[in-house]
DNA sequence: CCGATGACTCTGC
DNA sequence: CGCAGAGCCATCG
């Protein structure tokens, strides 16, 4: 159809895509906007993931907290409501956040876990 | 079309 | 640990 329509789709592809690989976040670890964005398949977009954070309806339910920079900083502007929703959220979960900041040495998947979630071995 | 912006990341000093 | 620079990509004026 319209070339428009066509555009429109690519980009609710990648938002559904991105979407999924956030909500596979484990409940109590944290991973980064980079990772989630190579584990959707957009390596090197990283960006892409807060805008589509920031875009997603609530009722998604999307375990966005769980999304840090890759140096454990939230990534939102300190301040605003989101960042301490995220903070809150992450205590509530047992997630350590000092000062903003998430030990991900401790949190993040790629500490032990990583491939036994992530690389899903099969099993 | 170009410049600025931002829920990003990496490298170098 | 902090700061600056460069790369990256989609959106906006």
């Amino acid at each position: 159809m319209t070339d428009e329509l066509d555009d429109d789709e690519a980009r609710a592809l990648r938002a559904q895509r991105i979407i999924e690989a956030v909500a596979a976040i484990p409940r109590g670890r944290v991973a980064s906007y980079g990772a989630i964005a190579a584990r959707a398949g957009y390596p090197g977009r990283a960006r892409l993931i807060g805008r589509v954070l920031g875009d997603a309806p609530d009722r998604l339910k999307l375990p966005w907290h769980r999304v840090l920079r890759a140096d454990g900083r939230i990534g939102i502007p300190a301040g605003t409501a989101s960042y301490r929703e995220q903070c809150k959220r992450l205590k509530a979960e047992g997630v350590t956040v000092k000062d903003g900041r998430v030990p991900m040495s401790a949190f993040g998947l790629d500490h032990d876990l990583d491939r036994a979630i992530w690389g899903m071995p099969g099993a």
